[in-house]
DNA sequence: TTACGTGCAAAGGCTTTGCAGTCGG
DNA sequence: CCGACTGCAAAGCCTTTGCACGTAA
């Protein structure tokens, strides 16, 4: 969940230097500034907008190691990824604490809110169940147009063909 | 939705010529073609998979041309586009007459089945505006093991730290 | 010391774009 | 005939990979 508190993203941090010692891997500076930076995000940063804060903090770190350690985060459960159509890729801290939640996305400016519907989500594992699949995982997104821009578009999303 | 009747695809390809014409936009063999590719589907196809079906039914069509093709009949609410995270878009025709539906995945295959849930998408509806939201669109998609691979499985996707 | 990580640049995979030739209306 | 489309190849974007060097333990 994006707006984690101090103690949260601390606690993410702690495990993921824990992990690292456990498997006897290198705890590098970059390592914990990248996680550092991904607990500390408001919001869904993506590996480019991640990286350049951390370049605004004074820490230099290539876009491939910010890449690869998203991807340990990811596999280690300690962050989430999410694709919402722009075009790259997204990543939030996944807190132990807070329950899953999904996402409402302005197609004008892209900005994304959450909310929680425990209901939405029984519903969807009782389905996976019902079609004989094993559940893993889910997705819910809703697009639409925030407060901001809803007094700005004027209907200019209209079908049309080029 | 995939598997459309043939009367279902027949009309969505009429509409889309008759899109093309009241634009004054020529009415080409290759857009006919791509459009009946993808009526003619019972999957969700990617624009490789849609080329080659084209290909091997003897219909010589470059990837822009259904690139550009596919752009035109998404922009024309006449297909669907969708990204389930296999590193490239799929597509579906869209036919009037077909209620709206959602996707189950299987991890393993990639195989898609689809379901419908009034209740689901009516709460989505609800939810955007709870939160000032004008809505436009959803996405809902359960990704678990399919019956067929469940067998399979063996625990492989478990976390890992690199 | 040694195994793993890092950074850079090159390579990849999907998609878009530029442009000359072609074709529908 | 004219404007739009097509096909090819080149360019774009995000992401992954190879490799020499650096560094945690």
């Amino acid at each position: 969940m994006a707006r984690l508190s101090t103690d949260e993203a601390a606690a993410l941090v702690e495990r993921f230097r824990r992990q690292l010692r456990e498997r006897r891997l290198p705890v590098t500076r970059q390592r914990l500034a990248i996680a550092e930076g991904l607990c500390r995000a408001e919001d869904h940063p993506s590996v480019e907008e991640l990286s350049r804060r951390l370049r605004a903090k004074g820490e230099r770190v290539g876009m491939a190691t910010v890449y690869r350690t998203l991807d340990a985060l990811v596999a280690a459960g300690l962050a989430r990824e999410h694709d919402f159509g722009d075009g790259f890729k997204r990543y939030e801290p996944l807190s132990r604490e807070v329950a899953g939640h999904e996402h409402l996305r302005c197609v004008r400016c892209g900005r994304v809110i959450e909310f929680v519907n425990d209901r939405l989500e029984r519903a969807l594992r009782l389905t996976a169940d019902e079609h004989g699949f094993v559940y893993h995982h889910h997705r819910i997104e809703i697009h639409g147009l925030c407060r901001q821009c809803r007094g700005t578009d004027l209907g200019g999303l209209a079908a049309r063909v080029p």
